[in-house]
DNA sequence: AAACTTTCCAACCGCGTCCCC
DNA sequence: AGGGGACGCGGTTGGAAAGTT
């Protein structure tokens, strides 16, 4: 495809930015938005090419960039959505508000990718290295079954996120001016705003049923998973297999400093020594009902979806449980283990048939003597579909 | 204190995709 | 339908800062 000169033409600016340059380039912008790249730099007297004019608003002096230090529950979200989505920055920083996509990547490349390689985690397949190894045992299935989910939970995001473009459009006429932006033009999130609020209405919490392309992962033991685009949720008790949700409820284990890695990796990762012992343990993959879980989320739109604060709500099937998530908050979800509270158990308890409750919830947590290959895989796996699952499928995701 | 090495991150490069004509 | 401009994304680079010898 035709690519274009950018900064081919001499004369043009490169390198670090002046403060006079972003001075101007901010002045101009809160003036009168970006419009075309291209034709900013000339319009905005500055001698830099469109692109890298672009560059520096979107990574450096847009209002609503956080910057600094990362927070573990920002590390943790990174890794569970780098698991899931790979190097697909933008994908993942939409999950995170006020980072950049460069940021993340940046910070991917210099800390975390090197201390998953410390641990013994591959950081391309987020699995440990020497899961070759083990692959002629009947846990490397399950392993593998988990790996496949991902790929499976991916692909159906993929798919979801089709969908919900199509409907988008479809519906488009239905509700015009009903959420556009002030400004008149439509960011990725203001879009996405619309899709969320459209689809994602639950019955009988606010009386019409609007349906969701958003659907629950189904699973059965004996054949392998079913792209479904819609109408799963009316299946409200399927055969799934099970990943319990833990959380510490007290929140103890965010407590570690950023410099502790040793800390950090006891804490937020499964921890290797035991995720080695336990290689050589039974392991069950029980498959369970799994309760319905539907989603509503409202999102606001500053300026691109890379930044959308999200909010996203699940509530369970009995209705009690709501769990109100913050893009922050719903990391709590990642690596924090707890038998508590299980997503699973949708409304609280309420119609809780989960056969396997007891048996799926707590040997991960605190102790960890029961921690094995097993619960390590699923609470790892576990929290990246809930953190997916938290996720507006409407996003830019894919 | 100087030299050297490592780390960090802003910015660039080039490819792929979208969208308009 | 397809050509081409514009934009977004991911990989990479280069220089500044920090750390080590």
């Amino acid at each position: 495809m035709g690519r274009s000169p950018c900064c081919d033409k001499v004369g043009l600016k490169k390198g670090p930015w002046t403060p006079e340059e972003d001075q101007k380039l901010l002045a101009y912008i809160e003036e009168h938005g970006h419009g075309s790249w291209r034709a900013l730099p000339a319009k905005a007297g500055l001698q830099r090419c469109g692109k890298s004019c672009r560059l520096r608003w979107t990574n450096y002096l847009r209002p609503d960039i956080k910057r600094g230090k990362f927070s573990l529950q920002e590390e943790q979200t990174i890794i569970q959505l780098h698991a899931l989505l790979g190097n697909r920055w933008s994908a993942i920083a939409t999950h995170l508000p006020k980072r950049t996509d460069n940021e993340i990547k940046n910070y991917w490349n210099t800390h975390l990718k090197k201390r998953l390689a410390k641990m013994g985690i591959d950081p391309v397949t987020h699995k440990p290295k020497n899961d070759a190894l083990l692959s002629s045992d009947g846990q490397s299935k399950s392993a593998a079954k988990l790996s496949h989910m991902a790929q499976w939970e991916s692909a159906r995001l993929e798919a979801e996120a089709r969908l919900v473009r199509e409907s988008k459009l479809r519906s488009h006429s239905f509700h015009q001016g009903g959420n556009s932006s002030p400004s008149g033009f439509t960011t990725p999130a203001s879009a996405f705003a619309v899709s969320g609020q459209l689809l994602t209405k639950t019955p009988g919490v606010g009386g019409d049923h609007l349906e969701s392309p958003t659907s629950t992962l189904t699973f059965s033991e004996s054949a392998p998973p079913i792209m479904a685009g819609c109408n799963m949720r009316e299946n409200s008790k399927q055969q799934m297999i099970e990943f319990v949700g833990t959380s510490d409820p007290e929140g103890r284990n965010n407590m570690i400093k950023e410099e502790g890695e040793q800390d950090w990796t006891k804490n937020s990762m499964p921890n290797l020594g035991e995720f080695k012992e336990g290689i050589g343990n039974t392991l069950s993959f029980t498959s369970t009902n799994f309760h319905d879980i539907s989603m509503s989320m409202s999102l606001e739109a500053p300026w691109t979806g890379h930044d959308s604060p999200i909010r996203a709500s699940t509530s369970g099937h009995g209705g009690s449980l709501e769990n109100e998530i913050e893009a922050e908050g719903f990391t709590n979800l990642l690596f924090n283990s707890s038998c508590e509270q299980s997503i699973s158990e949708g409304g609280g308890g309420s119609g809780g048939d989960s056969e396997n409750g007891g048996e799926s919830g707590c040997s991960g947590s605190g102790s960890g003597s029961g921690s094995d290959y097993y619960e390590d895989n699923k609470n790892y796996w576990n929290s990246i579909l809930n953190l997916v699952n938290s996720s507006p499928s409407g996003s830019p995701l894919f």
